[in-house]
DNA sequence: ATCCCGAGGG
DNA sequence: CCCTCTGGAT
């Protein structure tokens, strides 16, 4: 049974109409301050993360200066975003890495990235994207969800989407893509009530 | 009560 | 595939 689907040219122009300045909300755009407020960024929202940051990198410049943080030092900056222990700790051991793989520069591979303590391929692709420019796809669970109820891909696992998807979209347009998706998926396309009354684009999806 | 723009581990 | 990790907003 093929599912019906709508080919995403015309759905992206509509969710860009829907969604103009649907952005990544993370104040930051240097690649250690970017991945460091991605990795805090993990289940809750860019809003808390901007609030703890200034502060936070006033503190630690640099990769060393996290590396060499304390533990509970850093979890007392860090306290309100909630899973402060694992964050913590994957924060100093990333830096550590970065400074002693890397130079003290965070590396601009994915294959390198991945390496890193408590960055996967959703964080290390928001860090290619937005610190180093190139395009990517970040498939967290909102990309997932959309990609899958508009019928565009078929599949649970986030790698298996990531590459379908950019079979699917040009590569101009993979960075909105992600961030549109993500909009749609927080604001109407939600997990458990999906709002298809107000759905700009429930015309074109099977779900 | 319930949910959240993840990652690591069993 | 399942679970855990956490505080805060709603």
């Amino acid at each position: 049974m093929p599912m019906k689907k709508t080919p995403p040219g015309k759905i992206l122009q509509i969710l860009e109409r829907t969604y103009p300045d649907a952005k990544c909300t993370l104040v930051y755009r240097n690649p250690l301050h970017l991945l460091v407020a991605t990795i805090l960024s993990a289940q809750c929202t860019d809003e808390r993360v901007n609030k703890v940051t200034p502060g936070l990198f006033r503190k630690y410049r640099t990769a060393e200066a996290f590396a060499r943080s304390g533990q509970s030092e850093l979890e007392k900056h860090i306290h309100s975003l909630g899973f402060y222990r694992q964050k913590a700790k994957s924060i100093r051991a990333c830096c550590q890495s970065i400074v002693d793989d890397h130079g003290g520069d965070v590396p601009d591979r994915m294959e390198d990235l991945v390496k890193l303590a408590g960055v996967g391929r959703k964080t290390a692709n928001v860090v290619l994207n937005e610190a180093f420019g190139e395009a990517a796809i970040a498939v967290d669970t909102h990309v997932l969800r959309t990609s899958n109820r508009l019928g565009w891909i078929n599949t649970r696992e986030p790698v298996k989407a990531e590459f379908q998807i950019m079979e699917l979209i040009p590569e101009k347009w993979w960075p909105r893509f992600t961030m549109l998706m993500i909009f749609h998926g927080r604001n109407c396309c939600t997990a458990r009530n999906p709002n298809c009354a107000a759905c700009p684009v429930a015309r074109h999806c099977p779900y």
